[in-house]
DNA sequence: TTTGTCCTACATCTTTAGGTTGATAATTTA
DNA sequence: TAAATTATCAACCTAAAGATGTAGGACAAA
């Protein structure tokens, strides 16, 4: 009878050597885990990605030569489907939010107890995304701070709320970047009527021009109605 | 000799009698909580959060007549210090979204354990952010999804990385709704100058006016590199 | 029915934006 | 040093955008 789980194939990459050393000991002890690779530079890592094809790759994100972050976006694009743990010194909100950003699946600092990686690696090998709590609640606190201004406005304050339908729709094919001529045809209406429908649209939102209004828009929440993030 | 803790005072806002009722008696029954309101109306909900201040609020967002995630919201912007946990029905990755993005500290699904339900009050009651492991993923994976095409552009595909640095000033002050004029006194330089730039970004973002240029921009991750989200 | 809002449309005028060519000086790179 | 890049400015022109006033028809609320 074979396994009920084939191991979970594991790439370290980490400037420093020592660390590296330490993690992959750490690693080989866990009967779950086969670490097939295991290098101090980053572009030496992606290549051992594109080669290996891990399940898991612990990626030190504080190095010099190549910064971390930058290699995990570049591994993310390659689309492996490999999850990646950025592996940290430092509990920065705005550091664990831009791996978070860029795709990683984890967030773990080296500070941490091994026990804590093993199973920081256990979650997101299933599957799962994981974030010690309290490098969570650090997360939350720098995503909620970046929608305060658009959320810190009544109904009555933004002035997306006094655009009629359709100038709501004009208003959203600016947001595309479109000009009088491209929107004219998109409604099926006269250009003279566009023009009509985004000067109101100045005057409701108080602004002076299309760039303006676009960037009212974008930052009150506007395309937030349809989809996505700002 | 006092108590270490005084008692956190919760506000309870529940479309639904039966189940306000029931998480009433459950928390009652918690030596830690004192339950200072329990109302079906969500108006009447933040009535009694401007009356009592108080600790913590669970906050049902499913209900009909006015929408939960709103009243988070009106009730957020009254700044009162109150840390509000959503109650919801669907594990929905856009609905947990939204939730936090208004400032939610927490998102419990009704249908989990009491347990949980209390195990999250005291997390955020503490001051931390809780999401179970299940939810916190669904946030993750709608989070990092909003941020797919940002990031699927590999650094030579982004454009925004051919401009030179005046020319990456010169957008941040389109991005800022600028015209020439405003633009050549900020920099110090003439009208026609910051023409020539202009132009010249226009040629390397391949895009036809100033509108288009700001989008690519925020679109590219061009703000990101000074600070927060998109 | 009247009042008000909204969508449509046009004319006119002023201002801004955009495209092009060319030129100088400083800086960087080969 | 020579060549390329960058930042600066000018003049000129066309196209587009913005400001303002007017107005008819649809529709809904008072």
């Amino acid at each position: 009878m074979r396994e009920f789980k084939r191991k979970s194939r594991v790439l370290l990459i980490d400037d420093n050597a020592d660390h590296l050393r330490g993690v992959k000991e750490l690693i080989t002890l866990e009967s779950s885990y086969d670490v097939v690779g295991a290098t101090t530079s980053a572009n030496m890592g992606i290549n051992l990605a594109k080669k290996y094809h891990p399940d898991l790759i612990l990626m030190d994100i504080n190095m010099p030569e190549k910064d971390g972050l930058q290699a995990i976006q570049e591994i993310e694009r390659l689309d492996l489907g490999v999850r990646i743990i950025a592996l940290s010194a430092y509990d920065d909100a705005d550091l664990i939010f831009r791996a978070m950003k860029i795709g990683a699946k984890g967030y773990v600092l080296k500070t941490m107890a091994s026990a804590q990686l093993i199973y920081a690696m256990d979650e997101v090998a299933s599957g799962k995304v994981y974030l010690p709590t309290a490098l969570t609640s650090r997360f939350f606190e720098y995503f909620q701070n970046s929608f305060k201004e658009e959320n810190s406005k009544s109904s009555e304050e933004n002035l997306l709320n006094y655009l009629t339908a359709r100038e709501e729709e004009v208003l959203d094919l600016l947001t595309q970047g479109n000009n009088y001529k491209g929107i004219a045809g998109k409604l099926f209406i006269s250009e003279t009527t566009v023009k009509t429908h985004v000067n109101n649209i100045f005057q409701k939102l108080q602004v002076n021009d299309r760039t303006q209004a676009v960037l009212y828009a974008l930052n009150n929440g506007f395309a937030n109605r349809r989809k996505i993030v700002a």
